[in-house]
DNA sequence: TAGGACGTTGGAGTGCACTCGAAGCAAGCG
DNA sequence: CGCTTGCTTCGAGTGCACTCCAACGTCCTA
């Protein structure tokens, strides 16, 4: 369902159906042509009759879209990295603002992870040691 | 917007105005009274005229809902929460259950996070020392 | 007592990120 | 040749978590 595991590359090969592709990355089809679509892909490649032919640029595009969809980056800021990465060189430095910034959102995010996970295990540990407390204080009770 | 922020409980009140209930927590009122709705709320109290009056356990109980929202649970499953609450101290095992999975999921989020943070800081890095690359290998280059 | 801020309800609308359906080509196989 | 499988496009539908609206009632201060 979710992406998660890696790309077993199969072999030498650098040609994918759409179809492979999916199976590869754990995406649907569809949503492998909406990125298309939304501007999230780098041009990908045709056969001679139409059909999509995605490369092990493609793949690798795709598994650096994997990790910063995980980090929740909006599809937008992706598609305005994509658009950069585009555009050239001159834009490493605005790229790797794009990319500081959402560094940023990851390790706050990240720090109220584990603040809520403090206040999980205190509920934990209160839930373990309990049953027989007649009154407890507010809010630990929740 | 979002929550994050402490709530300065003002003094020795225990009755609230949803808009009072609004500026503590960060939520709107809209937003409160939905909670109400979907039975995310312990059953709020009423003024005699029928507005709600919060008390300093609404309160409470608000924060520990911001801090599941924040660990991305969702709404059913604070709901389900919020029934077994409801059901009195016979669910505790319940209850535990659900916060434990509900640690597990965390745990797993924030090792996502830092994965993806790993491969930010690499490509941070990247960027940091590059501008004169020609031909970097793929992936390092997006 | 008048004005304005704040409260109530039900239900509809929003934004995001997919997710799916329908209709129609194209390739490969027995 | 017919069949299956897979591809194409466009556009509509889904699920989540709000978010807002309209119409109206209430509370407080001058």
């Amino acid at each position: 369902m979710t992406v998660t595991e890696s790309t077993p590359r199969p072999d030498g090969k650098d040609r994918y159906t759409i179809s492979e592709v999916a199976a590869f990355t754990g995406l649907t089809a569809h949503t492998l042509r909406w990125y298309e679509r939304i501007g999230l892909m780098p041009h990908v490649d045709r056969s001679h009759t139409g059909q999509r032919r995605f490369t092990n640029r493609d793949l690798d595009w795709l598994e650096l879209v994997g990790k910063l969809r995980l980090t929740g980056m909006p599809v937008a800021g992706m598609v305005r990295y994509a658009e950069l990465v585009r555009q050239g060189e001159h834009t490493f430095g605005e790229r790797q603002q794009l990319l500081q910034d959402t560094r940023r959102d990851v390790r706050a995010r990240i720090s109220e992870l584990q603040d809520a996970l403090s206040v999980l295990d205190y509920k934990i540990n209160y839930y373990a040691g309990a049953g027989a407390a007649p009154c407890a204080p507010e809010g630990a009770t929740s």
